[in-house]
DNA sequence: ATAAAGTGTAGACTATACTCTATGATTTAT
DNA sequence: ATAAATCATAGAGTATAGTCTACACTTTAT
């Protein structure tokens, strides 16, 4: 598929989508066959890919971060305890975020109570 | 206090203070009994703000986003329904958040499995 | 055949959230 | 008394993540 479908396909603009593609965090091919073009054509891994990226920068990873772990899950065969440490400290900024969250919904919905309580 | 002893009891630096004070997130008053400076001194209530701050920008809300929130914890006897669907709106945000969160969670793990059984 | 739509590259521009530097004044320590 | 530290304001600089514009070329539709 082209940038186009590959853009309708995620939601993502494809500026945003050619943003990634210049950091290498997808890759697209050009068909061989064809010289007239430059065209690239996305796989479905391409889609795989995007899909990791969004669900990670919503979790606040930077996309420096999100392209070691598209690396580490999907090209390497890397076994290095710095790289295993890595992301179990990733893991563990995901617990402390967690908290966060449940700090920050508390108090939303004590905000909410507030709210509806001036309403009487 | 002043600003230095606020820094050291948030950890957020002096620039950082600055910084959230010039978006009107936090305010310090000055002394009215001393003319011979302008030291701004901050009491507890800015404290609990800078604490929801931290909290909140983890969760990934704006600083725009933050101040309202802390405007309607804080100052207002506001009862408007916008106010309150904006709230509700963002306790939903955290929890499709939850979701990505869980979701990235699992793919880290299931990483950190990837690289140690490389290491077989 | 020609106009509209799609593609690629490069670079400029924007927004958010800091972070740092410069300057000048005041306060504190020795 | 004077040096070091702290304070305030203003403005410049940085990093991240887009977002948009311009240009040239190719493909598709009519």
């Amino acid at each position: 598929m082209l940038v186009n479908e590959l853009s309708k396909k995620t939601g993502l603009s494809i500026h945003t989508i050619r943003y990634y593609e210049n950091l290498g965090m997808i890759k697209g091919l050009a068909d061989e066959n064809v010289t007239s073009n430059n065209y690239k054509h996305y796989d479905a891994n391409t889609i795989e890919r995007l899909e990791i990226i969004i669900e990670a920068r919503e979790v606040g990873f930077t996309l420096a971060e999100i392209k070691k772990i598209l690396i580490s899950w999907f090209e390497t065969t890397d076994s290095k305890p710095e790289t295993l440490e890595l992301f179990q400290a990733k893991i563990k900024e995901i617990d402390d975020k967690m908290k966060y969250f449940k700090q920050t919904k508390s108090l939303l919905e004590k905000v909410c109570e507030k709210i509806q309580s001036n309403n009487d």
